[in-house]
DNA sequence: TCCGTATACTTGAGTCGTCAACCACTCCAG
DNA sequence: CTGGAGTGGTTGACGACTCAAGTATACGGA
């Protein structure tokens, strides 16, 4: 699978580049904003894991890093014991509009400069159905 | 980017796929494509290392267990003290033969179930430009 | 009502890969 | 011929995940 490598280096750059100016890795700011689109800005581990295909002990880890940061924070669930939200902070909120600027900035010299908008859509198009239920994957935005 | 993390769930099957039937990492398998395809089934560490997207000591490691497992061996370079070829083994090449064609079904599955042969083109062409020099990174075939 | 199954989440162990530091060798300028 | 600078490779410490197993809660049916 070649065709796929090229993603390793794309990722490593805009996480480094995050790493470096913010502290975040990319997981922990496509958490953030996950979180900030979110209603309540809050979210169930389960869905996290499901918005940033990973497994749920991998959110776990995800979120005790962002907790101990005070960048999120936990809550119950009224109507169910199970499960525990994970709830974007101001702190949180602010960290994220504070790191947006740059990374998709970041995004689009990486991007932008190589696709122009009508190869980004069709780009876009294809991906997304990598994601898509082959059969009895799991679905998921792309 | 949630563009390109779609690209996480279809590797992990692929090498999901590869470990339960032959034991082979998919970057065991590539290393092995990757010397088979190579003059003499011989190639540096630094090659190796280039062609799977991976650092020196990335490498170094995999080798570790394809070596113990006897699929490659060492060679050294006549002309450069300096250097280890890591040289297919007879085992390695069988063992290549053996996992290949399961592999290359699966990413049928994985590619030609979901894109028409026109698409798969497009396809490549574009993340083809990922891997490209922006400005001052590594080179890579795609 | 109580049991069995399914769901939400955490934890321990292990894998794979990185980075930084390091050694060894090559090669060229002076 | 010698003293860097550059290149090839390995190692230790560590980070980010995964898987398997375990806990706790929810819920539908006999």
């Amino acid at each position: 699978m070649r065709l796929l490598r090229g993603h390793a280096a794309t990722t490593r750059a805009l996480n480094a580049d995050l790493v470096a100016s913010h502290g975040l890795t990319i997981n922990d700011y496509e958490t953030l904003l996950l979180l900030a689109r979110a209603e309540d800005g809050r979210l169930r581990r389960v869905d996290l894991a499901e918005g940033l295909l990973l497994t749920p002990s991998g959110v776990t880890r995800l979120l005790n890093g962002l907790e101990a940061a005070g960048l999120v924070g936990k809550a119950e669930c009224p109507g169910d014991a199970r499960v525990t939200y994970a709830v974007l902070t101001e702190a949180g909120r602010e960290k994220l509009e504070e790191a947006s600027p740059g990374h998709l900035a970041a995004i689009r010299t990486l991007f932008e400069e190589r696709f122009s908008p009508a190869e980004l859509d069709v780009l876009a198009g294809l991906l997304a159905r990598l994601s898509e239920a082959g059969e009895d994957e799991e679905t998921c935005s792309a």
